[in-house]
DNA sequence: GTCTATAGAGGGATAGAC
DNA sequence: GTCTATCCCTCTATAGAC
């Protein structure tokens, strides 16, 4: 207790760094990023940066490594869990999701901006060929509207749970939503999202 | 006649080089493209670069306001024709957002990456305040679903449009989906997505 | 208008003192 | 482990010949 305590207020080096880099290349992309705005964020020198990490490219990949696991990670079990429905799923995909992003505002931008320049950082979270098409997610869509191709749902899932969060800086800046406004709306959206879904599903 | 169509195969040295910096600059973003890059996919040389245009900055302002123009500028008329129906609007922002999309598959991958970073450019194209709260469009949705927050749809329907374009890359990658697969389905969205839209609106 | 050559700044990485 | 000083490469921008 006392111990966590006091990691928190005074976190070891390699912990501010990275917790630092975290920040900035959110931020500004690995691009636009300095090592020398990482070094300041964390109030230490730029030296420290290549003492712990060997360079600016070890550290992103391990900050995005983290982000892909975030992003990804929890909804792989969750999709090939075969003792629960699709619906069950929906709900719990969606809950997940925007508990996730709602402490993560910016992830959105982070993983989907750096996503093209980094081809292979996520394929080992995902591994294997088409695993998407065979889980039983997917396959359970198939069931639901035999008639259409089911990542069309899983688009619209996906989309209605992180698009709010990629045009929320552009809707604020319009004047549009404040920020209270839209913290209430992704909470709806919570339950909204899964009705919207069993109705597009129920449909067909 | 003559002339025009020896423009296009003969595209004057200002428009080469913005035809590689569109190019280019939509590939790797601002901070990752260096003006080496777009002088030699313009097959020019780089001082032809400032001369055209001041400098990098300015260069990649232009191609931004170009874009935002693409992406922003045709919604504008449509959201406040007062003699179009709710239905009627979203069937034609979704058909021209989907062809837009189509031609331009990594419009929102720039648009989105680089907003943040440009807090100004595209508020030029929307001035003034509040105006999209005040929208025909947004006060048509806000009659039909009374109870909700009309920017739920406004949001569901652009992220519809647009986030399939988003996940594409990744989906691909892990082999979900093939390119032929995500024409036809994109095509088939022309239709479905006001359908959805259609049906969340009478929910409520 | 278009090129070559280069100035000049910025930023990643490291040497070496403490 | 942490700092200062600095190396050196890369990239933008410009000078100046043609």
């Amino acid at each position: 207790m006392k111990k966590k305590a006091k990691a928190e207020i005074d976190l070891s080096t390699e912990e501010k760094i990275k917790e630092a880099a975290r920040k900035v290349f959110t931020r500004k992309g690995y691009a636009a990023t300095r090592t020398r705005d990482i070094a300041e964020e964390a109030g230490l020198n730029l030296a420290l940066l290549n003492y712990y990490f060997r360079s600016k490219s070890k550290l992103f990949e391990m900050i995005m490594a983290e982000k892909m696991q975030q992003f990804f990670g929890f909804m792989l079990p969750v999709i090939n869990n075969a003792d629960t429905s699709v619906q069950e799923k929906v709900e719990l995909i969606t809950s997940k999701y925007m508990e996730l992003l709602m402490e993560n505002p910016d992830l959105p931008y982070f993983v989907l901006s750096e996503i093209r320049n980094t081809p292979d950082y996520f394929m080992k979270i995902t591994d294997s060929g088409n695993f998407l098409s065979k889980s039983i997610f997917i396959r359970q869509i198939r069931e639901k509207a035999p008639g259409r191709n089911p990542f069309h749902y899983l688009i619209n899932l996906l989309g209605m749970c992180v698009f709010p969060f990629i045009m929320n800086p552009v809707l604020q800046k319009m004047g549009a939503l404040d920020e209270k406004t839209f913290a209430k709306m992704m909470k709806e959206r919570k339950t909204l999202i899964p009705a919207w879904i069993k109705s597009m599903l129920e449909e067909d």
